[in-house]
DNA sequence: GCCAACGTTGGC
DNA sequence: GCCAACGTTGGC
C-alpha cells in the first residue's frame, strides 16, 4: 500500500555561514551563479558536523564577519557533504552553495544581538562558529528584519 | 591594535 | 586523560 506522496522537498534545516568578505564575498558568490561554490577550508568540527547535517535545499544564512558584520544574503546548499578537495587528510569536508536572494536590507549583528528574541542565536552565544544552525523561529526573525518574507522565498529547484 | 573566547596541541 | 600553553578568530 503506498504511502502518501511525498512531501516536495523543501528546507529542513537553517543555517548561517560565516565568511570574510575580503576572502569571499557575497557577491563572488553570487557572481558563481547556478554553479554555486565549494564551501572549503572549514577546520572546525563543529563547523564540520554541522555540513554533514545539511540537506539539499536547506537554506543559510550570509554572514560578512569583520568588515560589514551583517547578513547579507541567503544562500542554499546544493550539494550535501563531501570531501574537501582542498584537504589532503581526510578529514574534513564541504557543502555546495548557491547564492539565492540578498537581503533588502541587511541585518547587522548589532540588531541581532539587540533582539531579544535572538538572544540564543548561535550568532549571539558562539560568535566563532562559522557553520552555525538558525532555528525556524531565528530564521524566520532574521528574515523579517532583513525585509523577507521567509514563506514567499522561492527556492530554485 | 588589543584582547577575550575558545579550539587544539602536547607534556606528563 | 588532564591541563597549561599556544594559535586563531573576530568584535571592538
Amino acid at each position: 500500500m503506498a504511502k502518501a506522496p511525498a512531501p516536495i522537498p523543501t528546507s529542513t534545516g537553517y543555517w548561517l555561514l560565516k565568511s570574510e568578505p575580503d576572502v569571499f564575498s557575497w557577491e563572488m558568490l553570487k557572481a558563481k551563479g547556478r554553479e554555486g561554490e565549494p564551501w572549503t577550508g572549514v577546520r572546525n568540527y563543529l563547523a564540520r558536523n554541522n555540513m554533514k547535517a545539511m540537506a539539499v535545499g536547506d537554506l543559510a544564512f550570509f554572514y560578512h564577519s569583520n568588515i560589514g558584520k551583517e547578513i547579507v544574503g541567503i544562500a542554499r546548499v546544493s550539494a550535501a557533504a563531501h570531501p574537501d578537495p582542498d584537504d589532503d587528510t581526510g578529514t574534513w569536508e564541504c557543502v555546495d552553495v548557491i547564492a539565492v536572494t540578498d537581503m533588502p536590507k541587511p541585518v547587522t549583528l548589532l540588531e541581532v544581538k539587540s533582539n531579544t528574541k535572538l538572544a540564543k542565536m548561535s550568532l549571539v552565544t558562539s560568535m566563532r562558529l562559522s557553520v552555525q544552525p538558525v532555528t525556524k523561529a531565528e530564521w524566520a526573525e532574521v528574515c523579517r528584519m532583513g525585509g523577507l518574507d521567509p514563506a514567499a522565498l522561492k527556492v530554485p529547484a
